[in-house]
DNA sequence: AAGTAATTTAATAGTGCTATTAATTTAGTA
DNA sequence: TACTAAATTAATAGCACTATTAAATTACTT
């Protein structure tokens, strides 16, 4: 709490409203619970961000938005040929679903909560995928026509890709109980199937 | 009502709570809902199954063996050559998640709210893929001796598999509303993902 | 048809949660 | 120092939920 009250009260109840939205999702999660755990009185929860439903709100925005903007950033590339972009991508994808490896949950089941939410959220998502989408989409026929990738929609190749890194993350849980793994172990596994997740999606478009 | 009255009202019960957990999950889900909803007194539903903790794990214990007796049950596949038993294996373990879409959020959850339960699963499941595991682990590494697979690890194999499989309808809520697609265009989707797949992993398995 | 067990309901105790209000304390300013 | 705004707390209204109990109803048996 000490520790805690060095920053502002605000901060601290948005960053253990965070951890405990992410650990334990929207519904199991409650203000007082939020309360004890920064140790301030339950109302200035109320006091600071009036509903439970806000609260979570301005958490959730802003950990997508940070997400999607960096997940699907593909940088300055234009220099790199197409299997080299595409491990980047693969890697910087993982490396930010590393970075928050409970958000994927979290997203699900609060579009499955409010699921008016996705559209809002489609208007906001458009803009960003869809310039990369195209320009990606042009090198990928190109790829294609000269021989080097076997014909393969990108859609396809997306999903595929998007599947690879978040599962992982998904279930890590499970899979470092069922395999009793280490700290150690957990980070080499982590490791490894970033570099597996290339190789397989690269060795799977030769032509 | 008429409907469920013509079965025990337990069985009505055991089936709306099944649909209510898997679309809101446990802490969304309340046991006076379920009786509005089953059209009978809510003590009804302590009455069968005493707790609503009860409730969830009856549920959860029917639906996770069934799930896993069937989507890990290789069958007799014997006399196929390997490629041919991988295609079968990714098909099955699609169909079951075909069945049953919303199933895996659920398990996630779950064991995200009571990590205990991952241990108790740990044992339960040690069975099943064990034998199938060797097994195929054994002809994996004579095809790739042989220089019909390129070189990898039965473990990444299955992670991937799985991964590829299981996030199409772990995201299928948010494709769909995003994509705007209708029932026809989902179905399609998804049909074309099984296909897919198979031929994604299969792809990168070529020497 | 009477008696017994199983099923279902009504009522309610007890709990924890959200949100609000008014009072109190703290910090900032003139 | 006195005044004012911001931050924090105490108290509580009001609600929904879980679980239990006792009463009422239905089904079953002899």
């Amino acid at each position: 709490m000490d520790i805690k009250n060095e920053l502002s009260m605000e901060k601290a109840i948005l960053e253990t409203a965070e951890n405990m939205f992410l650990n334990k999702g929207f519904a199991a999660t409650s203000t007082t619970q939020i309360a004890k755990e920064v140790g301030c009185n339950q109302a200035l929860v109320h006091y600071y961000f009036r509903t439970k439903e806000n609260l979570f709100n301005v958490i959730f925005e802003q950990k997508f938005k940070l997400f999607f903007q960096n997940a699907f950033d593909a940088g300055n590339l234009d220099n790199l040929k197409f299997t080299d972009k595409l491990k980047y991508i693969i890697e910087t994808h993982f490396d930010i679903l590393s970075n928050n490896p409970r958000l994927p949950v979290l997203i699900i089941n609060e579009l499955a909560r409010q699921p008016h939410q996705i559209e809002i959220l489609r208007d906001k998502l458009r803009m960003i995928p869809e310039l990369l989408f195209k320009k990606l989409n042009e090198e990928l026929r190109l790829e294609i026509e000269q021989g080097r990738i076997r014909d393969v929609n990108l859609m396809d190749l997306l999903i595929s890709l998007i599947s690879l890194n978040v599962s992982l993350f998904i279930f890590m849980p499970i899979i470092e109980t069922v395999l009793l793994m280490d700290e150690t172990q957990k980070e080499f596994l982590i490791k490894h199937r970033r570099a597996e997740n290339v190789e397989f999606i690269l060795k799977s478009l030769r032509p």
